[in-house]
DNA sequence: GCATTAACACGTA
DNA sequence: TACGTGTTAATGC
C-alpha cells in the first residue's frame, strides 16, 4: 500500500458540496427543508488520493463520513499486531457514528484505496440532527441495525474454509443496497483492491472471480464487477464435486 | 495442497 | 503511457 504524501492535512482543504453530490446523499431527503438546508451548508467534501488517511486511530472525532465516490478501507493497521482490513467502503457508505455518539477517539484507520470523494458532516451538526430530527434518528438506527447484520455475516465469512465462497460473500457485502446505496449493479473495484478488502492476493481473487462468473453470479468487467445474482452471491458455497471424492 | 510473490504479455482508458 | 487483467513459475507454510 502506498503511503499518503500530504503537506496540508486533508480536511483543511475541504470544500462545500456540489448540488449533484448533495442529491446523492440518502439521509438528506427525509429531512425537513430547514434541517436539510442546515446540514447541507455545514457539510464539507475532500478529494482523497490513493493511500490518503481520512481519519486515524486515536484522533478526536470530527466528522461523520460519507463516500460520495471511490473506495475506502476500514482497518486497524499501524496498531499493534498484524494489520486487519475490516471492510471496504464503496459509494453511499456513511460511517463513524459510533465514535461520534460516544465522543471517543476513532478506533479505525480509514484509507483511500483509490482516488475518492468523501463528505464529512461536522460532529456538532451530527448531534444537532440527532437531538432534533426524527427522520435522521430513523436513518441512523436502520444504519446501525443493517451493519450489525453485516458484521455477523463477516464472522461467518471468516469461518468459511473455502476461499471462493469467501470472495463471493465479501463481494456481496459491498453490494448491500441499504448500507451502500451508491453502488448500483456495477461496482467499480479492481481485483487488486478487492484483494485488499478480502485479504487475498490479486491472483487468487482473479481465480475466484472467474469461477463466480462461470456460475453466472457476476460478470467481470474492466475495472469493476457487475452483479447478476446478488442472492446467489450471498449464499454461494463451493465444494468438491461428488466424483472428486476418493473411491473405496 | 493451497496461497503467495514475482514476472510477463496483452488489452484498455 | 499507465493501469488492469490473465496466466505461469517458483516459493513457503
Amino acid at each position: 500500500m502506498t503511503s499518503a504524501s500530504q503537506s496540508v492535512p486533508l480536511w483543511q482543504r475541504a470544500r462545500p458540496l456540489t448540488e449533484a453530490e448533495l442529491s446523492s446523499i440518502p439521509w438528506l431527503a427525509p429531512l425537513s427543508a430547514a434541517e436539510c438546508e442546515r446540514a447541507a451548508s455545514s457539510m464539507r467534501a475532500v478529494t482523497a488520493q490513493v493511500g490518503d488517511l481520512l481519519c486515524r486511530i486515536g484522533k478526536a472525532p470530527t466528522y461523520w463520513f460519507g463516500v460520495i465516490d471511490g473506495l475506502l478501507k476500514m482497518s486497524n493497521d499501524s496498531a499493534q499486531g498484524t494489520p486487519i482490513t475490516f471492510t471496504g467502503l464503496p459509494p453511499g457508505a456513511w460511517f463513524g457514528e459510533g465514535t461520534l455518539l460516544k465522543r471517543e477517539p476513532y478506533r479505525y484507520n480509514i484509507q483511500a484505496l483509490r482516488r475518492s470523494t468523501v463528505a464529512g458532516l461536522p460532529i456538532e451538526s451530527f448531534h444537532e440532527l440527532l437531538d432534533t430530527s426524527l427522520a435522521f434518528n430513523r436513518f441512523v438506527l436502520r444504519q446501525l441495525n443493517e451493519r450489525l447484520g453485516q458484521f455477523i455475516a463477516a464472522v461467518e465469512i471468516d469461518r468459511l474454509d473455502d476461499t471462493d465462497s469467501r470472495v463471493a460473500r465479501g463481494l456481496a457485502a459491498l453490494f448491500h443496497p441499504v448500507l451502500y446505496p451508491g453502488v448500483g449493479q456495477l461496482l467499480r473495484i479492481t481485483q487488486q483492491e478487492l484483494g485488499y478488502v478480502v485479504g487475498l492476493s490479486r491472483q487468487r481473487v482473479n481465480e475466484a472471480l472467474n469461477l463466480l462468473q462461470q456460475r453466472g453470479l457476476i460478470r467481470v468487467e474492466y475495472g469493476g464487477v457487475r452483479v447478476l445474482d446478488l442472492d446467489g452471491l450471498r449464499t454461494a458455497l463451493f465444494v468438491l464435486p461428488e466424483d472428486d471424492r476418493p473411491g473405496p
